[in-house]
RNA sequence: GGGUCUAUAGCCAAGUGGUAAGGCAUGGGACUGCAACUCCCUGAUCGUUGGUUCAAAUCCGACUAGGCCCUCCA
């Protein structure tokens, strides 16, 4: 397997710490709205890459956190908590706000058949864990008090900016006309570990700590969940490109410092989802979520194809048309796999399905190639293997895939009656040379998004989305 | 300003030194009562420009364009 790693800025091979067990762990959303599109994304992504090395043999212990608690908009103290911020939208408290998004987001995942992590866990059940850590970091002189707040000293550590490549001096302050100069710190790019001392008033979530009644910085609570579940030696960090500086910088800084030994061999970072005009994100407000998309007419399973056509370290450039073209495409694939299906013959033949695995395995560990990987799935259907070797792969990729390929649509019996019905009179129609009529029954049909097809062996339908 | 990534046909893309996979769309054909479905056929010298090499889309340099990051974001 071979893999893009961040920290070295190279495509490198693989190698767990454990033969058997690779940790995993991915940067979940902060629950204070529906994920954005592109948000999902990065976790179909991270969804392949799981599968994806469970298929190559490895056992996966995949973790994921649900930031619900003090995650501000703007710099250190003067920011508001984005999920005060959509409680007093929707008059709910946080903790409502929080556990709704939280449903709607697994609601989510499920819908784009991307399995749960193992292990899920909001940072407002960690408070104790942070605390530990910031403990740490000030007795061993990592950390400092300022002004009621605890800050890391990035000064104290010498790899800070190994991660984004940047030194220290290039970094230009507050680029963004949102960020305010927090005079508390030592250096500027100190960040907060625990903060008692906002200009926030209104948080509502605080609790107790030696460093004083507050909360924690958005940082720690990653190292700390990660550390906490995975242990001190982690495999895999994911997470979206823009999480490299600062979040996946300090968690390197923190979680080094207070282990004492390197953290984390590989960091994956997954590219984003685009607009014609550039980054679309939930603070542009831009309401891209699943939901509009399911309004739109589109299957979720469609956009997780549209997904899978491009590399996770491409930028992917989302419109209505591709998303089109896409489900065209995912329609005829899973057409064609219908028809396997309808004339399934021949038996398994074994040591041909071999060599089209290896292929497959071949894709994903060349960085993840799931373009390839489709491309094999192709390769399959245009064989000349018998229907049910075919099949046995299909099936077989789409544990990777996960892209429902053999599912049928669900239609209940009265539905499956009244088409049979309709298709018997058509045919009787047909028959008689009565085409109006025939037709009339067709287009009754599609009106219904049912799609009738003549084929040799005789009439089928298929449910049009 | 600095960092970082990208640039292959209308779109998504494979390709990691030896004369451009695949998918969608387009056009043509077979099938059909007509369609749809299905099947067959159909297109690019790889952002520009230098260089290395017997040989470059693939390596190096410059340039151009674009994305992302520089304390909210996947």
């Amino acid at each position: 397997m071979k893999l893009y790693n961040t920290l070295t800025k190279k495509v490198e091979e693989f190698i767990a710490n454990d033969k058997k067990l690779v940790t995993m762990y991915t940067c979940g959303p902060t629950v204070y709205y529906y994920a954005h599109i592109g948000n999902l994304r990065t976790y179909i992504s991270e969804d392949v890459l799981e599968k994806g090395l469970k298929y190559l043999g490895y056992n996966v212990k995949r973790c994921m956190n649900i930031t619900d608690v003090g995650h501000l908009t703007g710099d250190g103290d003067t920011g508001e908590d984005k999920l005060m911020t959509a409680a007093k939208k929707e008059h709910k408290s946080v903790l409502d706000i929080a556990k709704f998004y939280t449903e709607a987001f697994l609601k989510d995942l499920e819908r784009l058949n991307i399995k749960k992590p193992e292990i899920i866990s909001p940072a407002t059940e960690n408070i104790d864990f942070y605390i530990k850590m910031i403990n740490k970091l000030l007795k061993d002189g990592y950390a400092y008090e300022s002004g009621g707040n605890i800050y890391f000293d990035t000064s104290k550590f010498s790899k800070y900016y190994e991660l984004s490549g940047r030194s220290k001096d290039d970094l230009l302050l507050a680029v963004r006309d949102d960020v305010e100069a927090d005079n508390n710190k030592k250096n500027p790019f100190d960040f907060g570990l625990w903060f008692t001392n906002s200009k926030f008033k209104d948080q509502e979530l605080k609790w107790d700590s030696p460093f004083g009644h507050g909360y924690p910085g958005w940082h720690i609570e990653c190292s700390a969940i990660a550390i906490r579940n995975l242990g001190e030696y982690l495999d895999i960090h994911c997470g979206g490109v823009d999480n490299i500086f600062p979040h996946h910088t300090n968690e390197i800084a923190q979680s080094e410092c207070y282990l004492g030994h390197k953290w984390c061999n590989y960091w994956v970072h997954m590219e984003f989802l685009n607009d014609k005009s550039g980054k679309m994100s939930k603070s542009k407000g831009d309401s891209k979520d699943l939901n509009s998309l399911i309004e739109k007419g589109y299957d979720p399973i469609v956009y997780r194809y549209f997904c899978l056509q491009s590399h996770y370290r491409k930028v992917l450039v989302y419109s209505l048309e591709s998303l089109d073209m896409a489900t065209n495409a995912y329609n005829k694939l899973k057409s064609k796999i219908k028809n396997l299906k309808n004339n399934s013959s021949g038996d398994i033949d074994y040591s041909k399905v071999k060599e089209y695995q290896d292929k497959f395995k071949e894709a994903f560990s060349n960085d993840m190639n799931t373009s390839l990987m489709l491309t094999c799935l192709y390769d399959v259907i245009k064989s000349d293997l018998n229907n049910n070797t075919k099949l046995y792969l299909i099936e077989d990729f789409d544990k990777v895939l996960s892209l429902s390929l053999l599912e049928d649509e669900k239609i209940s019996k009265e539905l499956e009656n009244y088409i049979s019905e309709k298709i018997a009179l058509r045919n009787e129609a047909k028959k008689n040379k009565d085409y109006s009529l025939a037709d009339s029954i067709r287009d009754e049909l599609l009106s219904k998004n049912i799609v009738i097809k003549d084929t040799r062996e005789g009439t089928t339908f298929e449910i049009r989305k």
